[in-house]
DNA sequence: GCGGATCAC
DNA sequence: TATGGTGATCCGC
C-alpha cells in the first residue's frame, strides 16, 4: 500500500517537475537561468529514475513475497506436521552439537561515532588521532590475546580468547597492569569526567563508559577484580576484563573507542558488539539459556546476513524476532531452500562458528565506475578498456588469472545487467580481458541499436581463478613461458626498479576522462594519435581495424586449443611439433648446449606486437648466453646465492635472497624444462610483467639471471621437494625426480591445451581438497565462514571476507615453502 | 556456466 | 543530499 502511494506520488512529482521545466522553457521566463532550471530538472529526473528503480525493485520483492504466500496457502496441515518432525529431528542433532566452550570476541571500532564526536567537537580536530586499522592493532595489541585473530576490514576483528583466558588465570598481576597515558585523554573525556554521572571515580579512564560495567564483576574473585590507583589500572582475569583491557589499550593507542561482544561463537559475538555500541561491550554467558535469552526478542534484522529483503519476506510470515524464527521452523523448511532454512535454524538456535577460519582464496576481482551518462559507443569502449587496464594491474599484482570475464552495466534508469563470458585460457592482461569484455559490450550496444546504450556505470570482473596450486605451475608452464617470449615481456625490466616501473606504467595514458578531453582536442586539430583509443576502438568494432585486431591476436593465440607453433625459449627457434615430449626434449637439449644455435628470428606470428621486434634480437642473444652461463654454473655446482649477493635494491629481491637458504632444493645438475619454467616463474613473481606500450623499457639480464639461477642451486643432503606441488619426493633418483617435476609442470600446459577442468594435478595438492567445494551441512554449521555468506534467503554468520589481499603476498614464500 | 539478486562492509 | 565500490554467494535456469 505504501509503495503504491509512493509510486503515485513519485510519478506525480516527476510529472510536475517536468511540466514545470517545459513550461519554463516555453514561457521563456526571463528572470531565471534556463540552464539552471534544466539542471534542476535533470537532477530531479535523475533522482526519480533512481527512485523509480527502487520502487521497481521493491515491487519485485513484493512479487516474491506473493509467490511465497501462494505457496504457503497450498501447504496442508499434514505436510506441516511432517516437516515439523523432520526439522525437530535436526534440531536435536544441532543441540547435541552445540559448542559453548569457546570464547569469541568481536571488536568493532566506533569509527562512526568518533567521527560524529569530532564533528560535534571541533576542538578535537586539532588533536592528532592515531587512526589505526585492525591489522595494525594486529600486530600491536590483539595478537597478544589471539595470535590468529581475524581482522575484518579496517574496523572489525574477531578473536578467539579461549586459550588466553586459560593462561591468564595463572598470570601475575603485573601482566595485567596498565598505565594511563594521561596525555591521550581527550578534552571531551575530561569534560565527561566532570559532568558524567556515569563516571567511575575509581578509574581514571579516558572513556568513562569503558568502566561503566554493563555486566557485574561478580564472576571475578575479589583479588582478580580490577583495581586502579592513580594512573594505574589492573584488569581481572574474566572474559569481560580481558575485553575491557583490550578496549582500554586500543583507546590508549588510537584515542578511538571500540565496542565489543563476547559470546561462544562468532555470530553471537558480532551481535553482542552491536548491543552496547558505542564504547560498550556485552557478553553472552556460555550457557544455552543465556544464548536463547539473548535471541528471544532480538529482531532478525540484527542477524548478520539477514538484510532488508529477507527481513521483509520473513515479516510477511509474521516473523520478526529470532524466537519467532524458531517457532516457524517447520513452515520455513517448506518455503525456503535447504540452505536457507538450515541457516534460519542455526540463527534461531544461536549456533555459529566457534573457530576463526582463515579466509579462503579470492574468487573474483573487479573494478567498476559510476559516472554521468555515457552514451556513445566510442566512449564506452574506451572506458571499458580503461577498466580492463586497471583490473589487469590489480590482477597481476596478485598474480591472478581468471577464465571468466563479466561486464557489468547500469543504465541511466539504474537497471543493472551483467554479461559474462568464460574463455578457455585464463586471462590477466589488459588486452586479454578487454578482448572478452569488448565483445560483451558490443553485444549490449547492438541489442539496443539503433538507440544508444545509455549507461551510468560500467564494471569489469574476472573470476574463475586457478587454484593456488594450479597458479603455481601455470606461472611456470611452458605456455606462460612462451607467452612471455611472445609478448617479450620477460626481461623487459629495469634493474632495481621493479616497483617504480610498475607504478610508472600504471596510468601512462591518463584516465578515460583525460583521454576524452585530449581526444576532443586532438580531433579538433585533426590528428590521429594512438592515444585516442576510443575512436580507434569504435572503428575497430565496425571495421575490424587495428587495436581490436591486435588484442584479438594475442587472445586468439592463447585461446586456441591447438597452438601450431611453439618457439623454444632457449634458442627461440620455431618448433614444428606441438608434441610436448618432443618440445621438452628439444628444450632440454638446447639447455644442455647440444642444440644451441645462432639466434633465430621469431615466428612471423609474433610480429603482431611491433614493439617486440625493436629489442628482441638482443634479447635472444643474451638469453641464450644466459642460458649457457646458467647451464655452466649448474654443472659447476656454483652457489651464487651464497657467494654473490644480489645488487638489486628491489625489496622483492631482498626477500627472495632471504628465502633461498630455507627453501627445499632440488639438486641442480639436470637443467631441463622445469628449471627454465621455474626460473620464469621467479621472474614473474619478482617482477610481475605488464604489457605496455612503453618503448623505453630496458631489459636487464645479469641481475636476473643471478637471482633466477640461484634459485636452482643445489645443496648437499637436501631433500628433494617438488617445487611445483611442494610434496616431498621419496626418490633419490634425480631422473625420476625430474620426471615428477616435469609432469607437475606439464600439467599446466596440458590443461591449457586441453582445458580439462578436473585437472589431475589436484591429486598433488594436499591443500586443494579443503579449499573449495560444496557446503555440507556440517561445514556450514561448524564453519560459517565457508558457508553461505547470505542468501536470497540464506543468511549466514560468515566471518570471512575482507582482508583477502594478504593471500597473494605469500606467493613467493609459498613457492619456497 | 549465466544472470539476477541479496548482503556485508 | 543523492544514491558507491568490491567481493561473495545463492537461486533458478
Amino acid at each position: 500500500m505504501d509503495d503504491m502511494k509512493k509510486a503515485g506520488n513519485s510519478s506525480c512529482n516527476d510529472g510536475v517537475l517536468l511540466r514545470m521545466g517545459l513550461n519554463d522553457n516555453k514561457a521563456g521566463m526571463q528572470g531565471l537561468d534556463k540552464e539552471k532550471i534544466n539542471k534542476i530538472i535533470m537532477e530531479a529526473t535523475k533522482g526519480s529514475r533512481f527512485y523509480e528503480n527502487e520502487l521497481k525493485k521493491d515491487q519485485q520483492v513484493n512479487e516474491r513475497i506473493e509467490k511465497m504466500m501462494r505457496l504457503k496457502e497450498k501447504i496442508t496441515t499434514q505436510q506441516l506436521l511432517k516437516a515439523q518432525l523432520q526439522v525437530d529431528k535436526l534440531v536435536i542433532e544441532l543441540e547435541q552439537s552445540r559448542n559453548l566452550s569457546s570464547t569469541i570476541v568481536h571488536i568493532d571500532m566506533d569509527a562512526f561515532y568518533a567521527a560524529v564526536e569530532m564533528r560535534d567537537n571541533p576542538e578535537l580536530k586539532e588533536k592528532p588521532i592515531a587512526v589505526g586499522s585492525m591489522s595494525m592493532l594486529v600486530r600491536e595489541i590483539l595478537t597478544e590475546y589471539d595470535p590468529n585473530f581475524m581482522p575484518m576490514g579496517l574496523d572489525e576483528a574477531y578473536l578467539n580468547i579461549t586459550e588466553h583466558l586459560e593462561e591468564r588465570l595463572n598470570w601475575p598481576e603485573d601482566k595485567r597492569r596498565f598505565f594511563f597515558n594521561t596525555e591521550s585523554i581527550t578534552e571531551k573525556n575530561k569534560d565527561d569526567r566532570k559532568t558524567s554521572a556515569k563516571f567511575n571515580e575509581d578509574a581514571c579512564s579516558p572513556s568513562p563508559v569503558l568502566f561503566e560495567d554493563s555486566t557485574p564483576l561478580m564472576d571475578d574473585a575479589p583479588e582478580q577484580k580490577r583495581q586502579s590507583v592513580g594512573n594505574l589500572v589492573v584488569f581481572g582475569t574474566s572474559a569481560e576484563e580481558v575485553v575491557k583491557e583490550i578496549r582500554f589499550r586500543i583507546e590508549q593507542k588510537t584515542q578511538l573507542t571500540a565496542s565489543a561482544g563476547i559470546a561462544p561463537n562468532t555470530m553471537l559475538a558480532k551481535m553482542c558488539s552491536d548491543r552496547n555500541k558505542p564504547n560498550g561491550q556485552y557478553r553472552i554467558a556460555p550457557e544455552r539459556q543465556a544464548v536463547l535469552g539473548f535471541l528471544k526478542d532480538l529482531p532478525i534484522r540484527k542477524v548478520p546476513g539477514i538484510g532488508k529483503v529477507t527481513e521483509k519476506m520473513l515479516k510477511a510470515l509474521g516473523i520478526v524476532t529470532c524466537s519467532e524464527l524458531y517457532q516457524q521452523r517447520a513452515l520455513l523448511s517448506l518455503l525456503f531452500s535447504e540452505a536457507s532454512w538450515h541457516n534460519f535454524l542455526d540463527i534461531s538456535l544461536g549456533l555459529g562458528s566457534t573457530r576463526l577460519d582463515k579466509d579462503g582464496e579470492r574468487k573474483s576481482m573487479s573494478t567498476e565506475r559510476t559516472f554521468s551518462e555515457i552514451n556513445t559507443a566510442e566512449d564506452q569502449y574506451s572506458l571499458c578498456q580503461e577498466l580492463c587496464r586497471d583490473l589487469a594491474q590489480q590482477l597481476q599484482k596478485e598474480g591472478l588469472k581468471g577464465k571468466t570475464v563479466t561486464l557489468k552495466l547500469k543504465n541511466v534508469n539504474f537497471e543493472v545487467k551483467t554479461r559474462a563470458s568464460t574463455v578457455l585460457s585464463s586471462v590477466s592482461t589488459e588486452e586479454e580481458i578487454f578482448a572478452v569484455a569488448k565483445d560483451l559490450l558490443g553485444t549490449e550496444i547492438d541489442s539496443v541499436a539503433p538507440h544508444p546504450l545509455r549507461i551510468r556505470l560500467m564494471g569489469v570482473r574476472v573470476s574463475g581463478f586457478l587454484s593456488e596450486e594450479e597458479k603455481k605451475y601455470q606461472q611456470k608452464s611452458i605456455m606462460s613461458f612462451l607467452k612471455s617470449g611472445e609478448e617479450s615481456s620477460f626481461l623487459r625490466l629495469q634493474p632495481g626498479k621493479c616497483n617504480q616501473t610498475q607504478k610508472s606504467e600504471a596510468s601512462p595514458r591518463g584516465s578515460f576522462f583525460d583521454k576524452k578531453r585530449a581526444a576532443r582536442q586532438l580531433k579538433s586539430e585533426n590528428l590521429a594519435p594512438n592515444e585516442t583509443v576510443g575512436k580507434q576502438l569504435f572503428d575497430d568494432r565496425k571495421s575490424s581495424a587495428n587495436l581490436v585486431e591486435k588484442t584479438k591476436k594475442v587472445t586468439d593465440f592463447q585461446n586456441s586449443n591447438v597452438c601450431k607453433i611453439f618457439t623454444c625459449p632457449v634458442c627461440f627457434e620455431e618448433q614444428s611439433s606441438n608434441n610436448l615430449e618432443e618440445l621438452n626434449r628439444h628444450i632440454d637439449e638446447c639447455l644442455n648446449g647440444t642444440l644451441v644455435k645462432d639466434p633465430v628470428k621469431l615466428s612471423k606470428d609474433h610480429n603482431a606486437r611491433e614493439n617486440t621486434l625493436n629489442f628482441l634480437p638482443q634479447c635472444e642473444n643474451e638469453n641464450v648466453d644466459e642460458c649457457r652461463k646458467n647451464k655452466a654454473n649448474q654443472l659447476a655446482g656454483a652457489d651464487q646465492s651464497a657467494s654473490t649477493p644480489d645488487h638489486s635494491t628491489s625489496n622483492n629481491t631482498e626477500k627472495f635472497t632471504q628465502i633461498i637458504p630455507d627453501k627445499p632444493h632440488r639438486e641442480r645438475q639436470p637443467s631441463n624444462l622445469s628449471d627454465i619454467a621455474r626460473n620464469m616463474c621467479m621472474k614473474q613473481c619478482l617482477f610481475p610483467k605488464r604489457m605496455s606500450q612503453d618503448h623505453e623499457d630496458h631489459f636487464e639480464k645479469t641481475e636476473h639471471r643471478k637471482e633466477t639461477s640461484s634459485s636452482s642451486e643445489a645443496k648437499d643432503d637436501s631433500v628433494l621437494v617438488c617445487p611445483v606441488c611442494n610434496s616431498e619426493q621419496k626418490t633419490t633418483s634425480l631422473e625420476s625426480f625430474n620426471r615428477h617435476v616435469d609432469v607437475c609442470l606439464n600439467k599446466g600446459l596440458i590443461q591449457e591445451l586441453t582445458e580439462k577442468k578436473d585437472f589431475p594435478a589436484k591429486t598433488y595438492n594436499t591443500e586443494s581438497s579443503h579449499r573449495v567445494g560444496g557446503l555440507s551441512r556440517g561445514q556450514q554449521c561448524t564453519n560459517p565462514s565457508q558457508g553461505t555468506k547470505r542468501s536470497g534467503l540464506t543468511t549466514s554468520q560468515s566471518i570471512s571476507k575482507k582482508a583477502k589481499s594478504s593471500n597473494s603476498k605469500h606467493t613467493i614464500e609459498m613457492f619456497f615453502k
